[in-house]
DNA sequence: TCGGTCATACTGGTCGTACCATTGCATTTC
DNA sequence: GAAATGCAATGGTACGACCAGTATGACCGA
């Protein structure tokens, strides 16, 4: 049924990318499930009849994919598929300057509020006692940033998950996790739990009453508060990085 | 010369990544530029003081990571990070599938009517040369499907670009690449490219026009019409996969 | 019998060497 | 001068040895 894998014209000869490959293939068939142990490296090489070498290489794609796990001593294991696998390409893709913080931002505003609409259609109970929860947890550590920060960031991510679109929920997560890497620009401003925890808990009354219109326009608020806390902050960096650029130019 | 490399108390133990990190970091902070070749593995070896597998490993991990393109019998080059390095991780994240597609498709209905608007307000000349001339490439390959694709993609790629926000761009690119792969289902009906055509030609107008309102309304008819074209076909998936889960759970 | 200690047999991580395959360039040859 | 050749450098693969964690179970003392 199923000798896919010789079909593969890959003319990428390289023996290791090809065993990734392969290896991908049956993660992707459901031949390994996300946290089983696949064979060790030594069964792997003689099971696949190249050296450790390439499987070594080749585990190590699948590790930079975010696919395993990869535990010295124990094994190599399956892993769940998250959202954070993203993280890394988006970093590299672009390093972290004011400007892309603004960017940022300009997605989620683009993105959360029908988020929030969705969520007040699709949500199901499950969701809204997480969320409830996320909500609780805010309030009780308006002085304590990072878990603060932990809970909103699980607020939007709930969210994001009780629409029931993964793509959707993969890319919010991915905008919403780089953003929360600038905390020192979001929460800079006084009293900015405090506000937040007002709107949150507006979007959570929407999505309670199910009213799709209130939760679009309470993520707006949000965002909205959120913009204007942060812009102060961005247009120093931005003056302050111009002036780098250009004492660099004259150097 | 820089010994700073040891200033990096990393706890992950773990040589290679180490040793990738340490090259990433000379990547970002300019040492290496996009299109250097950086030093032969045996050199990097000796320089960083760890083996050659080490030094394989790290450039691995780098290759996943789309930072690096490697050359058999040329060396390593500092690659220029391209918005497909995305493609991978969202690809092996979520198997394509029917239900896939169709998250896919309602994110490009909340991303892209802004994207239009906010095309219509930044665009340069520059840009809106370049969307005419793709333009012109679909209405001349109405019957040649690939090409017909190809600057369907590049039209909306270009779009997402004249919005000057480079997170939207990286996101909508992925997004309208991944879709393009399941061209089957958005091509299938007769005269989808014609349809498109004129959807596109409304969208070009309205950005030439400086007019976001006309540009968001044109990408909302423009992505509703897709969506009629490709729901049936959907339809049919779902079903037709529900019946082999059922015949598999049977089993 | 209970509980801790330690030997042991795995696992992945690192190393070094040798060799193969491909490429680019200098040299040779016609 | 142009084509063929040879050489040197690069990345790719292989093997074998050993290091470094981890889990397991045998062992021994209380």
């Amino acid at each position: 049924m199923r000798q896919m894998f010789n079909s593969l014209q890959v003319e990428d000869g390289i023996l290791s990318v090809r065993a990734a490959q392969q290896i991908q293939e049956r993660i992707r068939s459901g031949e390994l499930r996300r946290g089983d142990r696949l064979p060790s490296e030594r069964e792997l090489s003689e099971y696949l009849g190249v050296s450790r070498t390439v499987v070594r290489e080749a585990i190590k794609l699948l590790k930079a994919m975010g696919l395993v796990r990869v535990r010295q001593g124990v094994g190599t294991f399956i892993a769940e598929p998250g959202p954070e696998i993203l993280e890394a390409p988006i970093a590299a893709l672009m390093g972290s300057g004011p400007k892309v913080i603004a960017d940022l931002h300009q997605v989620r505003e683009i993105l959360e509020p029908p988020i929030a609409a969705m969520a007040a259609q699709n949500a199901a109970e499950d969701h809204i006692a997480r969320l409830e929860q996320a909500m609780h947890d805010m309030e009780a550590n308006i002085f304590h940033l990072e878990r603060y920060i932990e809970a909103d960031q699980r607020f939007h991510s709930i969210l994001a998950e009780a629409t029931g679109n993964s793509v959707l929920q993969l890319v919010a997560y991915s905008i919403v996790d780089l953003m929360q890497r600038e905390r020192h620009l979001c929460f800079a401003s006084p009293g900015a739990t405090q506000r937040g925890c007002y709107h949150h808990q507006r979007i959570l009354e929407a999505v309670k009453a199910r009213d799709s219109q209130a939760a679009l326009a309470a993520m707006q608020d949000h965002l909205g508060q959120i913009r204007d806390d942060i812009t102060p902050n961005i247009q120093s960096l931005l003056s302050a990085q111009e002036m780098t650029e250009t004492a660099e130019d004259g150097a």
